[in-house]
DNA sequence: CAATAAAAATCAGTGCACCGACGAAACGGT
DNA sequence: ACCGTTTCGTCGGTGCACTGATTTTTATTG
């Protein structure tokens, strides 16, 4: 008898709220690219020409993850990767016309999902919710390195 | 320049939530048993004696994921499945001594991670933020099936 | 009571997300 | 010019999450 009340887990409420958006995504937007991968890209349409762990950086993915979500893009023709002459490490990416044509067709689209989406909020209060959820997930990701004596006892 | 700003999109923030969660939940509670496990655990606790896909319901996963949940925390023997005698389809779930202390042991430890992820906001702002994340989620979840003349065009 | 429908679980396939280890390229200082 | 370090990308492994198809068992109906 000592369970708990998951509805005041904030985790498990953002779990749930992001398996919400995934199926919204999927029935307005688009069963085909991903939230992610629309996620990618933007950031190549913002700044054209970027690098592969730079592009995981700015949406939020890291190497191995960004990887594949990539070679997924360029396996539809959305992106083309190159190596940089200057830097024999890199990639750089930059989109396909197609890759803007589809950027822009869901970029509509994804804007009607949001409305959907904050649909039960008030104006008011979906402002709020945008800056809550934001200052919480910056604090976390700052969360990570710092010498952080939070670990786990065992 | 047609670019998005994401950090103005639900959806997107929302995915950055649950991997902040992710990794604050490694190193503040456990690097064995996942939070979603944690959540079968303790509805086990609630309710001993569910069927899978019960327990699926109550913490929102569908049937493939409570499966593959359920399968790895029998290997790790805090579970045990065993057929209902009454309806030969349904398997009957019960922690072992092992599941119970596990769950017992986690439980401290999710509230102090809970107080260090909300720790950005002030109490009330946490209110808040746990009342505003419910009511989108529950909204969204209710958005599944009825005949929602939502679908994407294309 | 047999044919059919419904429900519980599994399986195959796709995709996101992490970690740790590895190889190749570049940079830094001596 | 050289050796050690850092950085970029890849690879293997684990785990969550969904869909759609299939299997087994129960329930329904003619």
């Amino acid at each position: 008898m000592a369970a708990v009340d998951l509805t005041t887990h904030p985790g498990h409420l953002a779990r749930r709220l992001q398996q919400a958006h995934y199926l919204l995504w999927n029935t307005m937007v688009s069963e085909e690219i991903t939230s992610p991968q629309f996620a990618v890209l933007n950031a190549l349409v913002a700044e054209p020409g970027l690098d592969q762990r730079t592009v995981g950086e700015r949406v939020g993915l890291d190497r191995s993850t960004i990887a594949e979500v990539i070679g997924r893009l360029i396996r539809r023709g959305l992106l083309d990767k190159v190596r940089d002459p200057q830097d024999g490490r890199r990639f750089l990416l930059r989109l396909t016309d197609d890759g803007v044509r589809t950027h822009r067709r869901l970029t509509v689209r994804t804007a009607r999902m949001n409305q959907v989406f904050l649909a039960p909020l008030g104006p008011e209060e979906q402002a709020v919710f945008i800056d809550l959820i934001r200052r919480v997930a910056d604090a976390a990701e700052g969360l990570r390195d710092p010498a952080s004596s939070l670990a786990a006892p065992h």
